[in-house]
DNA sequence: AAGAACAAGTTGCATCTGCAACGAACTGGA
DNA sequence: TCCAGTTCGTTGCAGATGCAACTTGTTCTT
C-alpha cells in the first residue's frame, strides 16, 4: 500500500524542528532564572515586557507578547506576590490595572536581562550574524503567516 | 543608569521567537488531531515514531524524538488504551516493551501522516523552498548546539 | 558468582496550563 | 436613559508536565 503517510517523517516536520529548538533555547536560558528566582516562562515573559516597556495593563501584555489572559493574570499575582510588580488603578477604565515593577522588579529585570542578552549573543554566535538575521526573519514570517488561532501560546 | 539590560528586548529574543512560531505552527496542526481523536502533541509524536520506524522500545522513542521518558510512558499509556498501540516483552530485555501500532493505529497514522504532510507543505510555501530548507538547516544547527539538558523537551 | 552501580518504565506529587464560566465595568444603539 | 453586547481580569476544573523516588531487571567489577 503506498501510502501518503509512509512519506512523512517526524523529524522533518516544521513543527517539530520549531519546537525541538525552541525548548532546547528555552531550556538552556530557563538555568539561568529557574535556579536562581523559581520564575515561570510566562512570568519572565510579563516581567521582560514590564521591563522594557514600562507600566502597562495585563491586556497590552496579551497584545504584545501573545501570552494567553489566564496566564498572565497568574504571572502577574505571582509576581505581585513576591514584591517584583506592582498594581494601581486605571484613570481611563475601572477594570483594568496598570502594572508595572517595583524597585525590586527592575534590580531582578536589570540581572535578568543582562544575563538574557549574553545567552542571545551566544545563541547567534553560533550561527553566524548573518544566518541568525536570516533565521530571525524566517521565524517572523512563520508565525505571521500562522496567525495565532483562539488562545495564544504554549 | 547605562543598565546592559536596557538594550534587552524580548522581541528579539531567539528563545522567545523559537517559541513563538512553534507554538503558532503546533496549535496550527494541532487543530487537525485534536478535534478529531483527542490526542496530545505527546501522544501525536510517539505515533508518529512508530508509525514511521515501526515496533521499538519506549527508549527508543525518547532517544530519536527527545521526548522526556515520562511523557512516552503516559503517552503509550494512553495510546494502548485508545487500542491503537500494542505492547510485546523484549526478546532481549525484560525490563522494555516493544510497542508497536495496531491495525487501528496505523489506519489513524496514515490519516494524521497524511494530514501533517500537507500541513508542513503549506507551511514550506509560505516561506517559499529555498528558505523553508535554509530554516531547517538553521533549526538543526541550533538544537544540536544546545544539547538537550537534564529533561528533554516540552 | 555476588554485590554495587546502572538502566527501563511507572507512579506520586506539586505545579502549570487551557478552556469555559463568571462578575464587574464599558460601549453603542434605540 | 436603558439594555444588550463586549471587554478586562479572575477563578474552577480537568488534564498535562517535570521531577524525584521507586521497582524490576541488567551489567560491570572484582
Amino acid at each position: 500500500m503506498t501510502d501518503p503517510a509512509d512519506d512523512f517523517d517526524l523529524q522533518d516536520f516544521l513543527p517539530y524542528l520549531l519546537n525541538q529548538a525552541a525548548e532546547a533555547t528555552s531550556r538552556g536560558f530557563q538555568a539561568a532564572y529557574r535556579d536562581r528566582y523559581g520564575f515561570t516562562r510566562t512570568q519572565w515573559r510579563v516581567m521582560a515586557n514590564l521591563g522594557k516597556f514600562g507600566a502597562m495593563t495585563a491586556r497590552d501584555i496579551c497584545a504584545i507578547s501573545h501570552i494567553e489572559k489566564t496566564k498572565v493574570s497568574r504571572a502577574v499575582a505571582a509576581l505581585e506576590q513576591a514584591g517584583l510588580l506592582s498594581r494601581a488603578p486605571s484613570a481611563t477604565d475601572r477594570r483594568a490595572e496598570l502594572l508595572s515593577l517595583t524597585g525590586q522588579g527592575r534590580a531582578v529585570f536589570a540581572e535578568l536581562g543582562g544575563l538574557a542578552l549574553a545567552f542571545d549573543r551566544q545563541l547567534r554566535a553560533v550561527l553566524g550574524t548573518e544566518d541568525a538575521e536570516r533565521l530571525v526573519s524566517l521565524l517572523r514570517r512563520l508565525a505571521q503567516a500562522v496567525p495565532p488561532g483562539a488562545g495564544a501560546e504554549d
